[in-house]
DNA sequence: GTACTGATTTTCT
DNA sequence: GAAAATCAGTACC
């Protein structure tokens, strides 16, 4: 099923722990490309380390948005990173999706990424966007019924629930700022997250 | 194996 | 002018 924008209103740490093991679908012209969640970091109130913290700009307006739409902004001047927006309307708060295990359209993301080592095309934020074809024109986009969309699968047979025992929660990564909040989340023991 | 560097643009000080 | 939610390549141990 298509995760309902209710899914995102909810606290951001709730999001990302539930977000693991999660699907990431883009679909364009009929090609398909889906990673399963295997990394997130929460963005939330009050975080120095969180691009709402300074108030409303012209690059972080989406944030200030409804809950279940893409965030997505360049980093560094060359990678686009991918967030969904959670939370009340207006709170500025996300998830950033930081890591993915590819499981559909893995030769279009070999093509977009220049590589075929299978760990190496969506471990890591400005990875898996591009092995996804997300770019800025994506930032603003409900995650509920558009090219870009997220799945959950738990209710189908066969598929994994993710329950405490299977997540590991640590530090971030890449930030100066509120350094030592433990708002990163990962799969124990999978071997597509973007760093131990 | 770890450590450092360059690429490149938006944003805020 | 500096820093930033990064990555790939190179140098060196």
């Amino acid at each position: 099923m298509i995760l309902p924008q209710a899914f995102y209103e909810r606290d951001t740490v709730s999001v990302a722990k539930k977000l693991l093991g999660c699907y990431l679908v883009h679909i364009e012209n009929g090609k398909t490309a889906i990673g399963r969640i295997v990394e997130t970091e929460a963005y939330v109130l009050n975080d120095p380390a969180c691009h709402a913290f300074r108030g409303k700009t012209k690059r972080n307006s989406v944030l200030f948005g409804s809950a279940g739409h893409a965030y997505v902004y360049l980093i560094y001047g060359m990678y686009y990173c991918f967030n969904a927006v959670t939370g009340p309307e207006g709170t500025g708060q996300a998830v950033l999706v930081r890591a993915l295990e590819p499981v559909d359209g893995i030769d279009l993301m070999r093509e977009r990424r220049g590589s075929d080592e299978l760990k190496l095309l969506c471990n890591g934020p400005g990875k898996l966007t591009q092995a996804l074809a997300i770019d800025i024109s994506f930032n603003g986009l409900p995650l509920f019924g558009g090219t870009i969309q997220i799945w959950s699968l738990e209710s189908l047979p066969g598929f994994e629930i993710i329950g405490a025992d299977n997540i590991v929660q640590t530090t971030r990564v890449g930030i100066s700022q509120a350094k030592d909040k433990l708002l990163r989340f990962y799969l124990k023991d999978n071997v597509y997250i973007s760093r131990k």
